[in-house]
RNA sequence: GGUGCUGUAGCUCAGUAGGUAGAGCAACGGACUGAAAAUCCGUGUGUCAUUGGUUCGAUCCCGAUCAGCACCA
């Protein structure tokens, strides 16, 4: 088949600036936008992910932007699949597609695939987090070391989530992780083109920090308010609604909880920056550089 | 004006019985296969306020100056 059909991928890192972008090519491209931002997928995530407005929502149509609720199951593997069968559909229409957002590992996913592992039983993860817990991370080593001693070679064994997801691979399938994670980079029936939007270090810092004012202002505080009873979600784990529920706990005061996201957003930044460095398949723009924005249509377009 | 205390990393502070210094946080760098806005790992970045003295050697002791704070006038 040729592959005529373009994934065009525009992530960076938070608040760098990728809605406005994103738009601004999707309307040149006359196409749709498909979102890889892993909390803005929950519809009661709004102010505190920087969802694109309903004005911008408007203006081109966006896929995965509130379709989950905070207490779904999801997961990269679901994402890669909904992903997949999207572009295909929107491929019928389409000559090219944008996808964007800011987490790395749905966007490889959806780029090279995603090793397949059945889903564990219901608990399980919870009981290795106990065991954790209860007995410390030495628990969690001795156990991999048994189910997996490559792995455990391999694998930081200080990092107890990486360890409880190895586990919770071997203890399901009865084999090895690293033994069935192949990690063969999938073919895709579609072009890539890939870019990494940036700015100065200052001025993506300066941004964070007036988005998170901007937040506050729009009632952040009162969007986790009502998440409350939702606090123990995976898709709570996350920068603005963590530190206000410590605040809401007497933990923090209101001001240091709002320093808190400014400096968590910022490593968070940062983090983003790491994981598309070491992939050179990515283009980086320095923004705003209109320049470098319209070369991105005529690489679509050869 | 007087007395006292303080001045060390970006911030909060330790410390050196005199041999140019170290914690936490921040910052910086990195890892990453169903939690990924998660989770974890590594790195000290310094005119020890300024200046003169004592000393082989001063961030440390002594004097002066400057700044901040407190109290007394």
């Amino acid at each position: 088949m040729i592959r005529s059909k373009t994934v065009v991928i525009l992530t960076g890192p938070t608040a760098v600036g990728k809605t406005a972008v994103s738009i601004d090519i999707a309307r040149q491209l006359g196409t749709e936008i498909i979102s890889a931002d892993s909390r803005q997928f929950y519809h009661e995530l709004s102010i505190g992910t920087a969802k694109p407005t309903a004005g911008e929502l408007a203006e081109v149509k966006h896929h995965f932007v509130g379709h989950l609720s905070v207490s779904d199951y999801y997961n990269v593997s679901r994402f890669e699949q909904d992903a997949l069968k999207l572009l295909h559909e929107l491929f019928q229409k389409y000559d090219a597609v944008v996808l964007t957002g800011g987490s790395g590992m749905y966007l490889d996913a959806v780029c090279y695939g995603i090793d397949d592992f059945p889903d564990p039983p219901p608990g399980l993860r919870n009981q290795l987090q106990i065991l954790c817990k209860e007995q410390g991370i030495g628990a969690l080593q001795e156990l991999l070391q048994k189910h997996d001693p490559d792995y455990y070679r391999q694998v930081d064994l200080q990092n107890p989530v990486r360890l409880q997801r190895a586990l919770e691979v071997c203890l399901t399938t009865g084999k090895p992780f690293s033994e069935q994670r192949l990690n063969n980079p999938q073919a895709r029936d579609f072009k890539t083109v890939k870019y990494v939007l940036n700015r100065k270090r200052e001025e993506l810092f300066d941004r964070i920090n007036q988005r998170v004012d901007g937040m506050m202002r729009q009632g952040l505080l009162e969007e986790v308010k009502r998440l409350l009873p939702y606090r123990s979600e995976n898709a709570l784990k996350t920068v603005g609604y963590a530190e206000l529920f410590d605040y809401l706990d007497g933990k923090l005061s209101l001001e240091q909880a709002v320093e808190d996201i400014k400096t968590h957003t910022r490593r968070y930044a940062k983090r983003q920056l790491t994981w598309f460095k070491r992939d050179d398949s990515y283009r980086w723009i320095d923004l705003p550089d209109d320049e470098s924005l319209s070369g991105i249509l005529r690489d679509i377009q050869p």
